[in-house]
DNA sequence: CTAATAGTGTCTATTAGACAGTATGTT
DNA sequence: AACATACTGTCTAATAGACACTATTAG
């Protein structure tokens, strides 16, 4: 095909001699909640939770899975996964970032379909509107360890339990292949893609300021503390804790009062840190 | 459509009712390449390089780019990738990673193509055969600040340059937004992805053995630092390097002369490290 | 007063940065 | 001998871990 130029090859180009499949996006959608304690001295306990969708149709019917959708023609990955995430929350300018892009050739029955899975921070306290009638926020409870990744479900009327075995991948990173063990609640390859999204998330707790997407305007330092505690599954020690973060806060000269104990000080994220 | 089971449904789903696209996979195959010194006391001095190739047809007709290709019905990402990386190098088993999915809708003048880019690392000694002649071998040398990337590439017959702006994507983490302000020899949007790609390597550089993959068996300390320093763009004090590297790398008994200077000690990449 | 959280001071251990020094090959 | 790199010792600065202590509220 001897053409002239890149316009004249454009002109008879046949873009059907290659084989074609379809896109989706699948969006994690992670916040915290509270809930509210039986002793009047304690603080609220916080909950790390994921929003899921119940399907109505096949495949996967009644299970549960991330928000997700087909990619248009007209419409980049990025926007696909804006536009999702609004549908579901209806909410706009909120921390989303591309995950991973799963591609395993029967991940979905119906045919071949590859999701580009990206993840999605929000501060519960901005939903204004109801999310839809078949969603649903599930707290989770993540255990892991070098082998193991264990995940608890829980919306308050039913809850299951995910449990995904790690195996590294190579010697020279800390890169694991992850394959689930056990899963009769989650649709299509969504346990491994909320395991990867907790897996970052973890990580980027630790070197970004990524958790002040989850946070409401003004909080404690103790309710932060918490966050942190309930994602990485551990327990922090307040002075080190506070050193660390202190430079990513400002105090405010708000103060929370009514917990059976001394009043603590409302910082704000610091915008303009060093 | 009232089915009655999964089976059912799939039995009657067209397939044909959701927009498909093509895919591709494009790889950033990194390697480290050493140029002869005139000064016989000098080590050789090395580069950090990358393989591309030259489009041999349109689009984009004699710019160069990298590797890729379609992705087939029957493979995964990964396996798309790990082909196309033995087509070029004849190479397996060998370290990839994927990248991050471009989706631009014009990024591809033929048609609508989304394409998921993989990194590669290799150590050039492991290159029994010539690469396609179509392929070259190009240095780059990278300058880069807060606002800036610039790479300079350069195979010894030809030289260009790149220049990408970046623009912090939101203030919680340090994720930029890469636009090309000058490329003048790479197709498609591949000095974005070869851009997103340094970004990745530099970061893991620091936080996993990522390096030892462009490594040969045997190399002396200060090699494996000239690596560093290349690809990092800055120069490492050697004691703190040595204590850093310390538990990676054991010493074997083997010894490197010849260089008009004390004879360095031929270290090995550690595999049961602590 | 008590229970619970808020917040700080400080000691120690570990790690990172800096620099100076010694060692040893080839020409 | 001179040069370039190899390699180590050590001081200092910065950071992280641990623990103990004081402060303040609602009930």
């Amino acid at each position: 095909m001897p053409y002239k130029s890149e316009e004249e090859f454009l002109k008879h180009y046949d873009s059907s001699k290659f084989e074609k499949l379809s896109m989706t996006t699948d969006i994690i959608i992670f916040s915290v909640s509270n809930s509210l304690t039986t002793n009047y001295r304690k603080l609220n306990e916080k909950h790390f939770s994921v929003l899921l969708v119940k399907r109505q149709d096949y495949p996967f019917k009644d299970k549960w899975c991330l928000p997700g959708g087909f990619v248009k023609m007209d419409e980049t990955l990025d926007e696909a996964a804006t536009r999702i995430l609004a549908t579901e929350t209806n909410l706009h300018n909120i921390y989303i970032e591309q995950l991973y892009t799963f591609s395993d050739i029967n991940r979905d029955p119906r045919m071949r379909i590859v999701s580009t899975a990206y993840m999605s921070l929000i501060d519960k306290n901005m939903l204004n509107e109801k999310i839809p009638k078949n969603a649903s926020w599930f707290n989770m409870k993540i255990l892991e360890d070098d082998k193991t990744i264990n995940i608890t479900f829980d919306n308050e009327i039913e809850n299951f339990t995910v449990v995904i075995k790690k195996t590294l991948k190579e010697l020279t990173t800390d890169r694991y292949k992850y394959s689930v063990v056990k899963n009769d609640n989650l649709a299509f390859d969504h346990a491994l893609v909320i395991a990867s999204g907790i897996s970052r998330l973890k990580n980027k707790l630790e070197y970004t300021d990524i958790v002040f997407n989850m946070m409401p305007e003004y909080f404690t330092l103790g309710e932060l503390q918490q966050v942190y505690e309930i994602i990485l599954d551990k327990k922090l020690l307040d002075p080190a804790f506070r050193r660390i973060i202190a430079d990513k806060v400002e105090k405010t000269d708000k103060v929370k009062t009514g917990g059976g104990h001394r009043p603590s000080a409302l910082f704000r994220y610091k915008l303009n840190k060093k």
